[in-house]
DNA sequence: GCATTAATAGAGTAGGCACTACAACAATAA
DNA sequence: TTATTGTTGTAGTGCCTACTCTATTAATGC
């Protein structure tokens, strides 16, 4: 008999996936082979294929993990006070501004979301999840006076997670600094909302 | 003997770009089979390759014809006054919006500028510009006393055209609609700026 | 009408793709 | 050690790709 060893596989698995991301990234879904994940990876097709059933599974599992972790954080934001919470989904939505890898990965995930039904449908779903919750604090804020603004909780939610996405697409500029324009996201975030100066 | 007739070589090209371009917006720059291309077209892979000589240089000449339309669009403004110098802007910015394949075209286009080394520096040198003239229309407005944020001019007009790639990224959802969307896109600037009321 | 030649379609081609079959290997349990 | 079984690399396999070749059609000038 012989047992797998599960930390093996599991590191072997992220390695993979780690080389797939940084491909997608640089090629577009389609643009993607899995010859170069191979390569990048140093692995044979073999093991590529031993690991993930095909190309598909693969750019899912790198894609779905990272929408994971933005919606399963927002869930977990103290929502009592309205400033405090903005700025959490802020920090969670902008946490990757400095992956250079990110820009890519995105315009990859928007390409294949157009044309894979099933695809689209997750992406839409994390993507309401985010939106419903942005919608609620901005509500809130709204109520309790924390944001000025006459803004529609609803569209303005929208904005704020496009802007975000926004982010990402400009961020492999040459004059892109993470710190500097996360800043000035927040900045634009705060002036729409018309939020109150000394609460941040 | 027997002379080009010009008009139908050039509607029968447009009839083709068309047809492209629709299948660049769904497919992505790689997932755009020149086959597709034939059958949305109407024409044979003979007809397609006799007016096109490749498939990059079939999706440059729909790419570069948007981006020109805004550059030079762009230098023609009047920037006299920098509040009117900013709607006219935006106008030339968000004049897409409500295109259904500008989504899809966009995100193929920052795939290819990624990895094709000559498209990419052209997609640069038309975004430089268009920052340069927002850049200058904003710090006009911040002398005149017109915006009244402190806000970084080259800063900032990077982060107005990421907020109009914006727009088209959310501008497949359902709930998105050109005119409300483009008012809201509008009154973010404002804010951000701080565009005096009554400037508008 | 006739010669010329642009325009067109469609079969064909070489190369590249995702993915598989399989043999060799290596790690564990007995 | 030996049997067992997960793991790995190599050499395919058939399909699909961008693009070409060639025969045919049809529009023009005389």
């Amino acid at each position: 008999m012989r047992t797998v060893n599960p930390e093996k596989h599991a590191a072997r698995r992220a390695a993979i996936l780690g080389a797939a991301a940084e491909v997608f990234a640089e090629r577009g879904y389609d643009g993607a082979t899995t010859a170069a994940v191979c390569t990048r990876a140093g692995v044979g097709s073999g093991t590529l294929f031993h690991y993930f059933p095909d190309k598909r599974t693969m750019f899912l599992a790198i894609v779905t993990d990272d929408l994971d972790t933005v919606t399963t954080g927002l869930e977990r934001i103290d929502r009592t006070d309205p400033a405090r919470a903005l700025d959490g989904a802020l920090d969670l939505l902008t946490a990757d501004l400095g992956d250079p890898i990110a820009p890519g990965l995105a315009a990859a995930m928007i390409q294949l979301a157009q044309r894979d039904a099933e695809f689209g449908a997750t992406v839409v779903a994390k993507d309401e999840s985010t939106r419903a919750t942005l919608a609620e604090i901005v509500a809130a804020g709204r109520e309790s006076g924390v944001f000025e603004s006459a803004v529609d909780p609803r569209r303005a939610a929208r904005w704020i997670v496009a802007l975000t996405d926004a982010g990402y697409l400009i961020s492999d500029d040459e004059e892109f600094d993470p710190a500097e324009d996360g800043a000035e996201l927040r900045r634009i975030v705060a002036a729409y909302l018309g939020r109150r100066a000394g609460t941040d």
